[in-house]
RNA sequence: GGGGCCGUAGCUCAAUUGGUUAGAGCAUCGGACUGUCGAUCCGAAGGUUGAGGGUUCGAGCCCCUUCGGCCUCGCCA
């Protein structure tokens, strides 16, 4: 067999004169009766073999057997291309390798798409047959991308003291959270083990056991419906640290996002990064993770809007609403009637919004400044209209977008409203990265299904020291020392300083409806654990899929996974999951009730 | 669980109001060709219009059912 001696895309001009063999798969051949030119691709590019009859004649008899997708090895000279002949668009084009020796290692079907135009393909073919999508260089370049964050992030860690520790992936199923995956037990019938949501526990539990620094790039499964940004199984950049507070965990791994952010991409990011409370975040931005790439803030308007004639404004302010909105620049010229009361008013309908006024800033069509043009602007007087002109520091060409409804409606509904028009007015370059730590979230959110308190970040977050009193009577505006790191209004981590006090950890689950009972029997090995003297401690979990996704510029995480799943949880490669012998499930005690889910329709 | 978009040749798409034998580019196969690089030129083959049912003289197109993909709301401590 003709082995590699160096690979196809790292031939050069330096190489000229060697004799070289290089593996790989053809790309394409252009077959002109004499000379015959295969271009040969392998992990790091594409390299020109020329056969010519008059020197090789054996090899350029082969060669013109050749097709695409087919394996070879070839072994020949390096030469430059010669004048006229250079192919600028190549790393490799001012050269090419004269074959003396061909070897065919492997034919190759016609495959089912062709790689050069496999974006453009229908994806449930790509992952039918992913080994051919991911042989496109785009492809293969998110997996190294993939492979050199994880080595840096190793490396760092390893630099900073922490130790790699690996925890269960079968393990004990808590109800809270999102749906686990469950393993059933064979050598205890009934039983089952859950695949972690996250290694959450037994890392704070590492913290206890004195390891001090511990890191793990980990696998979570959360039994949720995906999304373009989200797959039922998918991997954490997971750290703990003890003695610690919140401070101490974000500076050291914001270290880790600068090094990852300047060594993938050549970005600096300015260290420390900045912090934003979650009541600013919500207030501005109205969400958690403001895409702080373009200004555009959100304002409140429901004082001017008690007191306006709009019927629509004036009831919702009555009822306890508040009416908020946001100044597009440029918008006014961009987006017509049709485009608001259509296509934007129908997405904000999507997040629960009855509706979206506007307003379009123009000159006044009598004597100077400005005025406010819409259907709705005769609710409006003129000091009115000037008050919101002010408050926006509008301009003429600019759109003011209106929800009012309950805050949190309002909020849900402007703050996507916000990044689409920002994206479509074009205020961010795509070169662009804003990152923001958001600090000082709720500890709890009310859920007035179930009358209870809920952990806006998990049971073990610990809140802020002055607010413990408020554990007894003011619940809902505990903070909590929780922070998330933010960039570009994509949340790719966040953590939080833990409760290591027995007495504030069993508190905390009484507020959460968790009785003292059911507090033993999901997490009693854990209250146990905090009772044999746990450090001070905290920690922080990246979504490594999503910071690859950033770095690599796409919107399909199903992209930055070697082999993913579709939005039914599908692998189209090997048809997981399936049904599996009855032998299997006799061995698990277990019985399928086909009457609830036909799986066969045949049976 | 809800909403939206989509499914026609191997791939990407087209096909007038329901009307002749469902077309094109690329890929494939055969032939020609000495410097191409999206090679070029000549020719050929390629279809259960996702599946099933219905309406109709006639269905890729209309109706019903169903399968699958993507996006999304809910969900994701």
């Amino acid at each position: 067999m003709l082995k590699r001696t160096v690979y196809c895309g790292q031939l050069r001009m330096e190489h000229m004169g060697q004799t070289v063999i290089v593996n790989g798969w053809v790309n394409s051949y252009r077959d002109h009766g004499n000379l015959v030119f295969i271009d040969v691709r392998d992990r790091e590019g594409l390299v020109q073999l020329v056969f010519d009859p008059d020197i090789h004649p054996e090899a350029h008899k082969l060669a013109r057997t050749v097709r695409c997708e087919w394996v070879l090895g070839a072994r020949g000279m390096v030469r430059p291309r010669g004048e006229g002949l250079e192919n600028p668009r190549l790393p490799t084009g001012k050269i090419e390798i004269i074959v003396q020796e061909l070897e065919v290692l492997n034919q190759a079907k016609t495959p089912p798409f062709e790689i050069d135009t496999a974006a453009q393909v229908n994806e449930e073919l790509r992952l039918q047959y992913r080994y051919i999508d991911l042989r496109r260089p785009s492809m293969l370049n998110r997996l190294a991308v993939r492979h050199r964050v994880t080595k840096i992030t190793r490396d760092y860690f390893d630099a900073h003291g922490f130790w790699e520790i690996e925890t269960p992936m079968l393990g004990k199923s808590t109800p809270e959270g999102a749906r686990d995956f469950l393993v059933p037990s064979r050598l205890y019938k009934g039983h089952f083990y859950a695949l972690p949501q996250s290694p959450q526990l037994f890392k704070q539990i590492l913290m206890m056991a004195n390891t001090d620094r511990y890191f793990q790039i980990v696998r979570c499964f959360r039994d949720e419906d995906p999304r373009a940004d989200r797959q039922a199984e998918f991997t954490q950049i997971d750290v703990e640290m003890s003695f610690v507070q919140a401070e101490d965990v974000m500076r050291v791994n914001e270290g880790l996002i600068a090094r990852i952010f300047k060594e993938i991409l050549g970005v600096e990011v300015a260290l420390p990064i900045r912090q934003m409370t979650y009541q600013q975040a919500i207030a501005d931005y109205g969400i958690d993770r403001p895409d702080l790439r373009f200004e555009m803030k959100l304002k409140d308007l429901s004082d001017i809007a008690a007191d306006s004639q709009f019927q629509v404004f004036t009831s919702v302010v009555k009822k306890g609403g508040i009416v908020k909105g946001f100044c597009a620049p440029g918008g006014g010229d961009k987006y017509s009637r049709s485009d608001i009361e259509k296509t934007l008013t129908q997405f904000v309908g999507d997040f629960g919004a009855k509706g979206l006024a506007w307003l379009k800033v123009a000159p006044k069509e009598s004597g100077e400044g400005l005025e406010l043009k819409s259907s709705i602007a005769k609710f409006f007087t003129d000091a009115q209209q000037q008050e919101i002109i002010g408050r926006f520091d509008a301009s003429a060409g600019d759109l003011v977008l209106m929800v009012a409804d309950s805050a949190d409606v309002v909020n849900k509904a402007l703050a996507p409203l916000r990044v689409r028009l920002g994206k479509e007015l074009g205020l961010c370059r795509p070169d662009q990265f804003e990152f923001v730590w958001v600090v000082d979230f709720p500890l709890f959110e009310w859920n007035p299904d179930e009358k209870r308190y809920d952990s806006l970040h998990h049971p073990f977050t610990c809140p802020v020291p002055e607010d413990l009193p408020k554990l007894q009577t003011d619940p809902a505006h505990i903070r909590s020392q929780a922070y998330d790191l933010v960039v570009n209004g994509s949340e790719i981590g966040g953590g939080s300083v833990r409760i290591h006090n027995p007495e504030v950890q069993a508190k905390v689950f009484d507020l959460l409806n968790i009785s003292r009972k059911q507090a033993e029997d999901r997490f009693g090995f854990f209250l146990r654990a905090l009772e044999y003297g746990a450090p001070p401690h905290g920690g922080i979990a990246f979504g490594l899929d999503r910071l690859v996704m950033l770095l690599t510029q796409t919107d399909n995480i199903r992209d930055v996974i070697a082999f993913p799943k579709t939005q039914r949880g599908q692998c189209l490669l090997t048809n997981a999951p399936s049904d599996v012998d009855q032998k299997q499930l006799d061995e698990l005690n277990l019985r399928v009730q086909k009457h609830l889910h036909q799986l066969d329709p045949e049976s």
